[in-house]
DNA sequence: TAGGCTTATCATAAGCGTGTGATGAGAAAA
DNA sequence: TTTTCTCATCACACGCTTATGATAAGCCTA
């Protein structure tokens, strides 16, 4: 992902600036709001992180004007207030979300990876590969091995998900909430059913097999 | 973790039930207000999920009677209203964060993450290691000797335990209390069941034992 | 409207995980 | 040594989870 910083204190700056790039993400750090105010929507951020308490403009109020300037990104504040109507205040505002400080950034990474979550990322990787599998998220092409595999569009969704994510287990909770938008169990074998089918074009013709089910939590590729 | 879920439409509260034990953890599940004051001082939760809306009692109240009962544990209200003043109510009363009703679990999940990173009581290590041998607490992958070791889930939570006491004795009655959830005593050989089982994965296919007994007490590992 | 494709549900079967009790091995006590 | 107790292991049975095919409903297109 990539983060605006807006941040006076240099020091906090830089800690959250290579907080960020050792998770492998990027980030640029403004420290004066009117730079922020001219950056935020011109360039493509999935995030902002905003400090409360700037010279010049109330954070507070940076974050209004944007909300205003119909800039949609993701906003954290930052606060040394703990105060609750200062939390208040920044949601109000239009912030999504507040931390304060002092704060541990995995807390931070937790709660941007949340928001993003929440919304979709501007920049994610279009070309997903599994050994001799491969999904193109722009032309929805998957091949293995050389030949075309004719997906339905759950079987895609299923497919992408686990290649997004893989190497680790997909619960069948998120394939409900991110491949049906189902927010409770059906209490069907949907999710077994939609997977078998999606096997018989994926492993069923192919000698090695990529999706594994893990008993108990789901499914992994790779 | 070991999550107490206060909520009193079923459905929603199984689909979390559910989530968590995806995700490997436990969870517990209540549907009235009372319920949730007993269990909640009683037994040690990591977590409260609380529903703002329940039968009886305002959920706030619920929480506020709880926190001048001198419980800690961290609180994600749940809620169906969205409005500023309602998020805060949950916050004044004791919470720790609120999440807005329909939500996806992934999000629950991330923040009750976020919530169990800051406490610094439970110390959550995620790579345990013992030897050649290691576990991986996010993956849930464990592996000896460079070799994939395939644990069933009750091995899996055996194991765990032991090496989060790496060196000290872990006692028959702390792997029923957090292997099994009992508070008793079942008078069968299962917890010994489970270690033979444990071990012939873990230590039979390799040279050196790990996993040791200690005579009238329990089991030891490094 | 008919036909084909996609999707949801149900029934069934297979497979795996788990708990129990029996049996035997080995350590500690007498 | 013998006795007693604890622990390890095994086989079996039950139940839950998962895989899969059949069926039916819905949707788009010709």
């Amino acid at each position: 992902m990539h983060v605006l910083i807006v941040e006076d204190d240099l020091e906090t700056g830089q800690f959250l600036l290579r907080g960020l790039q050792e998770c492998g993400d990027t980030a640029e750090h403004v420290s004066a709001v009117d730079e922020a105010l001219l950056q935020a929507p011109q360039k493509r951020f999935d995030a902002i992180v905003f400090d409360r308490l700037l010279p010049g403009m109330d954070g507070i109020d940076a974050v209004r004007v944007l909300r205003e300037a119909n800039v949609k990104t993701p906003i954290i504040m930052l606060t040394a207030l703990s105060g609750i109507d200062d939390r208040v205040a920044g949601l109000d505002a239009g912030a999504d979300d507040y931390m304060v400080k002092p704060f541990a950034f995995t807390e931070l990474y937790a709660r941007l990876q949340a928001l993003l979550r929440r919304q979709p990322l501007a920049a994610e990787q279009t070309m997903l590969q599994v050994l001799d599998l491969s999904l193109d998220r722009t032309t929805q092409v998957v091949t293995r091995a050389g030949h075309n595999l004719d997906l339905a569009r759950r079987e895609y969704k299923i497919l992408e998900l686990l290649m997004q994510h893989m190497g680790q287990v997909v619960t069948r909770t998120m394939l409900l909430e991110r491949v049906w938008g189902y927010g409770f169990d059906p209490r069907t074998s949907i999710v077994q059913t939609h997977v078998s089918r999606l096997r018989s074009k994926v492993d069923k013709p192919f000698d090695t097999e990529l999706i594994k089910t893990v008993r108990g939590s789901g499914y992994v590729i790779g």
